[in-house]
DNA sequence: TATGATTGGTCAACATAGCTGACATAATTG
DNA sequence: CAATTATGTCAGCTATGTTGACCAATCATA
């Protein structure tokens, strides 16, 4: 179905990483370079697994007492983000298709979280913000999951979260790292 | 519909952090304290969510190519990491409900990638493990993944991964990390 | 041994959130 | 004017989660 898809043939931006032993010696850590073993590697994917469940756990329970799910968060997040975004904006960011968005969108427009105004410069666009009651849900939402992380990040430190974001950076696909460089000024890269 | 849901009062684990300036100060790291500002959590919060997107993007590729969705790789990858597990152990790992993974369960017997057998000591245990063709399946998916963490890995070093580490362990519910913690015997925490 | 708890499977029905393909409208751009 | 772009919409499909009810086999124990 998809073009590149030989079993080890689509791996990006990987710079022949030894899978087992004879770890490039890191200047210092306390692990001194035995971070490559398969049992590392796959402590790693087991930890975004129940790390993203638990992360988005609690905000998934908010939403579902107002009949909302993920999806309506995702959309109410970014356009908090980004008030006065279009459409086609969000799109690029959830990577989903317009029809998966518009059931969402059309359900927040419905329900008064979001509103749309006719852009300026360019008719078509319907540029997307909050409304009060769209704000009021994305700070409760936002702030339960803030709170999560400002507890992991004060409970670990600074070089921690350093850690932490270069190495969730590199597990990006390249397009993805660099549009999330340019939305942070000081981020680590 | 949950008990326990009021706006801001059921975070775990949360040592009274304080979300915007006057953080503790860390003895080490590039960022010396500035780490939970707002614009701080918000770039974890998307971090999480890109990398997690892009880090099951292969996969889930290579999945649908095979009729397969995420979830039959959630279990293909769990009853591979430990095979002789049965029903109720790979339920209370995933937290679904008895009948989701019925449907999946089922359909990976059916298609030949994992095999039951009669439980010794209780006989109605039904014990998963994964036949040659699941093994072959769960070591493709999961080289995958491997190898997107291990360039991730050692692009940033030990230290990095150290941080990346804790931080995504204090991420979690306490339970699941106390399970992840026996799981993984050098485990930092 | 009889009772109750546990393990697991199954059926029906439903909701959410993704997908495709086709088509419509309005506005912009060349 | 013609082509492209931004957005919306309709119909239908799939995957993955949910609840509630019920059944069978087995185990543990009073």
């Amino acid at each position: 179905m998809s073009p590149e898809n030989t079993p080890t043939g689509n791996v990006p931006r990987v710079k022949s990483a030894s899978i087992s032993g004879s770890a490039p010696q890191s200047s210092s850590g306390p692990l001194k370079g035995l971070y490559l073993r398969k049992q590392d590697l796959r402590r790693g994917i087991e930890l975004m697994f129940f790390a993203y469940r638990d992360f988005t756990g609690e905000a998934d329970q908010m939403l579902s007492n107002l009949g909302l799910g993920r999806a309506h968060h995702r959309v109410i997040y970014f356009v908090g983000r980004q008030p006065g975004m279009s459409v086609s904006d969000l799109l690029a960011i959830l990577k989903i298709t317009k029809q998966s968005l518009s059931r969402v969108l059309s359900h927040l427009i419905n329900t008064g979280y979001i509103q749309q105004t006719q852009g300026a410069r360019d008719k078509r666009q319907r540029l997307l913000s909050l409304t009060k009651k769209g704000e009021a849900l994305e700070a409760k939402l936002t702030d339960l999951q803030c709170r999560r992380f400002a507890a992991a990040y004060s409970a670990r430190g600074g070089a921690a979260v350093d850690g932490f974001v270069k190495v969730l950076s590199s597990l990006l696909d390249d397009e993805i790292r660099a549009d999330l460089r340019q939305q942070y000024p000081d981020h680590i890269d």
